[in-house]
RNA sequence: GCGGAAGUAGCUCAGUUGGUAGAGCACCUGGUUGUGGCCCAGGCGGCCGUGGGUUCAAGUCCCAUCUUUCGCCCCA
């Protein structure tokens, strides 16, 4: 019989990384709520039309990674290959504008991309999503940041590079981005990589976080996107940077750093790890004014981030297996329902621990308890058919007592007389 | 879409210029033992990813293919 299999790319989470991401999602949920924030719960399954809207039709993740299937009716279907998209869908069609000038959300779940799979890189990956929406205030740039870097310290994450950068913003950006490309035009045709040459056309800003040495250095010389900027982005960059050096909080400044979203305006940042293989951006996120507009809503700012738990995954130390309080083993095949009784009474205690399926020798069930890493070991049925008796064992210092089946259940919820009694033996 | 590496026991892997398929762990049985742990002995277990080719003979050499993985690209 052939064995089923696992499409590429997606994973089981087994512990003890299911344990990672359920204390991440619930650090999420403590930190984030102290800063106002609620959770929305989005579908995995928009239009397709959302993203090419938002994310930008002409972006990789639109035009190469979604999945998009046909939905019936003519619509086309895709499974969501980032949440901002879909918060803001969700905004929207709530009417969340008109009820709040402040929103403040965040989601968490599985996103969608079609790549070639690798350390942290899945197909199906996991982001924890935060958006606050109704500001332009740069407060609401730096508390984000802020937050971010509280809910990674709450999760034991220290010591990433924050990398700031400001785009410009609807006004001052397609100036740039002319000169830029204008720049990127004079050079010689073949001076940049195949990549860039493609980029210069398609999207200018992308050439300047290119990794080929070669398209660094050209661009040294390139127009600066600092300096092409308006004064009022200038001003709201610098105030964003003032409130961060009022919480000392360190960053260095990147031009080179630029969103492969085509929604970004404006501040943008990302937490970069030197520790997880070549996929080191672990959080990234900024500023997003004319989105919502853009999508059929008010006209209200914005401003969020995205973490990848799988790459937060890889940061976090593993935590230790949890101890179960006892673990049974029938002494015999008649003792079974016995012993399947007092696991069931004790878990009713809200003891928890497990009983020994097999009906193998009691030398390969005590060898199994060992391994369990139970604290005690009750072995039902030992002592003769007559009396039903439990044996209790020790597992740390091999100590152990019987008792009748009926005082077993005191003694074991009493367990620090219990362990009081068994030292004295 | 493009590169590098790897597929042999349930798991981690050895396997010499081609010559009968190996170890450790895990599991089971027995022995030993005042921690039924540890230790000792034995047992169970393999279409050597798949399909071709060369050869008296292929885990080993050649070709194809699939899968996994690390990178490129892109992104969190």
């Amino acid at each position: 019989m052939s064995r089923v299999t696992r499409i590429k790319g997606v994973a089981d989470i087994f512990p003890p990384d299911s344990a990672l991401f359920t204390s991440m999602e619930a650090a999420a949920r403590v930190v984030f709520s102290r800063f106002g924030f609620r959770e929305l719960r989005t579908p995995l399954l928009e239009f397709s039309e959302l993203y090419a809207r938002s994310i930008g039709a002409e972006t990789d993740v639109v035009q190469k990674e979604m999945y998009v299937f046909d939905g019936g009716k003519g619509r086309s279907f895709a499974l969501r290959p980032e949440a901002t998209a879909g918060v803001m869908r969700a905004y929207i069609d709530a009417g969340l504008g008109a009820k709040e000038s402040v929103s403040r959300l965040f989601t968490l779940g599985p996103m969608f991309r079609h790549e070639r799979p690798q350390l942290g890189r899945m197909r199906q990956f996991h982001q924890i999503n935060c958006e606050c929406l109704g500001s332009g205030s740069p407060v609401a740039d730096a508390e984000m940041i802020v937050m971010l870097l509280q809910f990674l310290r709450e999760i034991g994450i220290n010591g990433l590079t924050l990398k700031l950068n400001s785009l410009g913003c609807a006004d001052c950006r397609p100036r740039y981005r002319a000169a830029l490309g204008a720049f990127l035009a004079s050079l010689d045709a073949d001076a940049l990589c195949p990549d860039c040459a493609r980029r210069a056309g398609t999207n200018p800003l992308r050439v300047l976080d290119c990794k080929v040495s070669a398209c660094r250095e050209l661009t040294l010389n390139a127009p600066s996107l600092a300096d092409a900027q308006c004064s009022v982005c200038k001003s709201h960059f610098a105030a964003v940077l003032d409130f961060l050096r009022a919480r000392s909080i360190d960053y260095e400044l990147d031009h080179r750093l630029v969103r492969g979203l085509d929604y970004y305006c404006r501040t943008t940042f990302e937490l970069v790890s030197g520790a997880i293989g070549a996929q080191s951006a672990v959080a990234g996120g900024g500023r997003y004014d004319g989105l919502v507009r853009n999508l059929g809503g008010p006209d209200v700012p914005g401003v969020g981030f995205a973490c990848g738990m799988e790459r937060l995954a890889l940061l976090m130390g593993k935590p230790d297996a949890p101890v179960p309080d006892f673990f049974i083993v029938a002494a015999c095949a008649d003792a079974q329902k016995q012993a399947f009784s007092l696991a069931q009474e004790l878990r009713d205690a809200n003891f928890h621990g497990t009983v020994a399926f097999s009906v193998v020798s009691l030398k390969s069930l005590m060898r199994q308890a060992h391994k369990s890493g139970a604290r005690w070991c009750l072995i039902v049925g030992q002592n003769g058919a007559d009396a039903p008796a439990v044996t209790i064992k020790n597992m740390t210092d091999g100590s152990q007592t019987s008792a009748p089946m009926s005082e077993i259940f005191s003694l074991f919820s009493h367990k620090r007389e219990f362990e009081h009694a068994s030292t004295q033996r």
